[in-house]
RNA sequence: UGGGGUGUCGUCUAAUGGUAGGACACCAGGUUUUGGUCCUGGCAGUCGGGGUUCGACUCCCUGCGCCCCAGCCA
């Protein structure tokens, strides 16, 4: 499967190396504009490009787009990074800014003045938008476009200087007012923007744009394939075009589809905006899908990679089951993580046949999927919590775990058998009065006989008392993008504070990044707020759960 | 509407003229001191209509659906 299934890419590639369209040289690049935080749609583009390069003995560079001081900052270079090399990538030195190559294009775009190929353009944006015509409606030739050179020069050079306001004045590409694509209609170079730029500061005030920048950045910097995502298809005549009046060199821009996940936003405009109007607690919040969210939720690198692997590379359009990207959460949690017992709601369990006063150390694993994480001594007594729904006072057919008069085991501990119910007010239990069998110790009735469950349990004399974060997704519709307004369909359960969690006494060792497993009930993390006076814990995942699936369905 | 792109199980993704395969999801069973993991089996797809061919997801014609473009955003 692995062998054969190339993606079209790659593909692409391999031609490219047989014809030596590059000299066998590959060198690709992520190119963020650094006005936002990642997300995992990014991710797919930081696997897609550096497991390209890495494929092939090549390169890739992490590039920041920042020819747009206005909606860009230095707090988003800095995390992009931090996002890139948790991910597991590395650009090594080859860390480039657009910025950088300011005076380069600047000097490329007098070039095509010269050669009749651009012209400074007086008219207003809303002119502009006039004259351009539309998807049926040719466009009209701007007065200003038969200039002459000497006057373009002089007047881009004013430009530059700063003679002009914002929006006085552009540069514009000498193309084609009724060419059938809207992108060739004499396109706009530069624009003036007096504003300060977060690393060329006041230097310019006049900046390329998207289309006239690109190609530029991509040939100065050697560039092979240049991926980038399928809206820019309809743009690749441009790039082509700058690039080929230019005459200089001209990597290969290959588009392809962007990924999208179920029940979320992968907009940065979107993900801005639950940030800025505080639906979320900021861009790191466990619920969004941005790779810091995610780190700090508890997921791994690995398993954002190895989903990125399986997602595959296309054109078609195409929405992700969120349950595929847990499949590979889980898949590395189970063989990585620690197992520990946490109580998140807890019922209190008295052992009546327990000598009073006392207690005991048992032993148990700390991963079955890895025997070299070894096992640790945990403590029991006769007072014990367990969870609320592991207990019920009258039990469906299918419910194996503790009721009146059954018996079950205490995982790594003993069988217990309910006698007595003791109940509140409103019928609600509170305590169930149980007895233990002595000689079950560790789990196992030496008479063979078995239990239908194993119920995880903490003891109440030594546990920790903390908090869970529950997240659940932060929208209720599969597709909140096709909502009017997306807002209105998010999740208002998406996140449950359980203040009253009882932890095992050795989570108390676990610090933020250490994802861990509760048994029974999923992974967690402690969060970035967590101490060792008020523990907080996130949950990364649930287990797979088949009991509640049938719990849900009846 | 002009241009560009794209239609394969519920969701992704292979097969590039030669048995429509894999993963997730779902269902059933086995193992199990986590109703987890693991193992086994099952369900399920080529957008429609013509044509070429011994043979079509693949080539041709035609129709239809979906996505993107009218920022001085990227």
């Amino acid at each position: 499967m692995t062998d054969k299934q190339r993606n079209f890419i790659q593909r692409i590639v391999d031609e490219d190396n047989l014809s030596e369209k590059f000299d066998k040289r590959v060198h690709t690049r992520f190119p963020p504009e650094p006005n936002g935080y990642l997300h995992i749609g990014h991710a797919k583009a930081i696997c897609l490009n550096f497991n390209i390069a890495n494929e092939f003995g090549g390169q890739c560079n992490l590039r920041f787009d920042d020819t747009n001081p206005i909606s860009e900052e230095i707090e988003y270079v800095n995390a992009i990074q931090d996002d890139v090399s948790w991910l597991g990538y590395s650009w090594d030195d080859r860390l480039c800014f657009a910025s950088d190559y300011f005076e380069k294009m600047h000097k490329y775009a007098n070039q095509l003045i010269e050669q009749g190929d651009a012209y400074v353009c007086d008219l207003s944006s809303e002119e502009i938008r006039q004259s351009k015509g539309s998807l049926t409606k040719e466009g009209k030739n701007s007065p200003y476009r038969e200039r002459s050179v000497e006057e373009n020069l002089k007047l881009f050079s004013q430009m530059t200087s700063g003679a002009f306001k914002d929006g006085e004045r552009i540069l514009r590409a000498k193309i084609d007012m009724s060419h059938p694509n809207l992108n060739m209609r004499d396109p706009v170079m530069y624009r003036i923007i007096h504003a300060n730029h977060h690393r060329t500061k006041d230097a310019w005030c006049v900046y390329p744009t998207y289309d006239w920048a690109h190609g530029l950045e991509d040939s100065i910097e050697n560039i092979t394939h240049s991926l980038c995502s399928i809206e820019f298809e309809d743009h690749r005549p441009l790039y082509d075009w700058y690039l080929d009046k230019l005459d200089i060199y001209h990597p290969q821009q290959i588009e392809f589809a962007r990924l999208n996940l179920d029940y979320t936003v992968m907009s940065k405009r979107k993900l801005k905006k639950l940030v800025d109007d505080k639906y979320v607690s900021g861009w790191d919040d466990p619920r969004m899908p941005t790779i810091s969210g995610m780190r700090r939720r508890g997921y791994t690198a690995r398993a954002i990679r190895d989903f990125m692997n399986e997602v595959g590379v296309a054109k078609r359009d195409n929405i992700m089951e969120l349950a595929k990207l847990e499949y590979h959460l889980r898949q590395d949690l189970n063989k990585i993580c620690e197992r520990r017992m946490a109580v998140l709601n807890p019922l209190k369990v008295v052992i009546t046949n327990y000598p009073k006063n006392s207690s005991e150390m048992l032993e148990a694993i700390n991963n079955p999927e890895d025997s070299s994480a070894g096992v640790r001594d945990i403590s029991f007594s006769g007072e014990l919590y367990i969870e609320q729904n592991d207990f019920m006072e009258d039990p469906p057919k299918k419910f194996f775990r503790l009721a009146p008069g059954r018996e079950v085991r205490l995982r790594y501990a003993y069988f217990i058998t309910c006698n007595e119910v003791i109940k509140d007010d409103k019928g609600n239990p509170i305590e169930l009065h149980c007895t233990y069998d002595r000689k079950t110790k560790g789990g196992n009735a030496p008479d063979g006989r078995k239990v239908k469950a194993t119920l995880h349990w903490v003891n109440a004399q030594d546990s920790i008392n903390a908090t869970v974060n529950s997240y659940d997704r932060l929208f209720s519709d599969p597709s909140p993008d096709s909502a009017k307004d997306f807002l209105t369909v998010m999740n208002t359960n998406s996140l449950e504070v359980l203040s009253k969690c009882m932890l095992e006494k050795s989570l108390s060792e676990f610090g933020p990044g250490e994802t861990v497993q509760f048994e029974r009930l999923g992974y967690f993390c402690p969060d970035l707020s967590t101490s060792q006076e008020k523990p907080v814990f996130n949950r990364t995942v649930t287990l797979r759960d088949s009991w509640s699936k049938f719990a849900k369905g009846k």
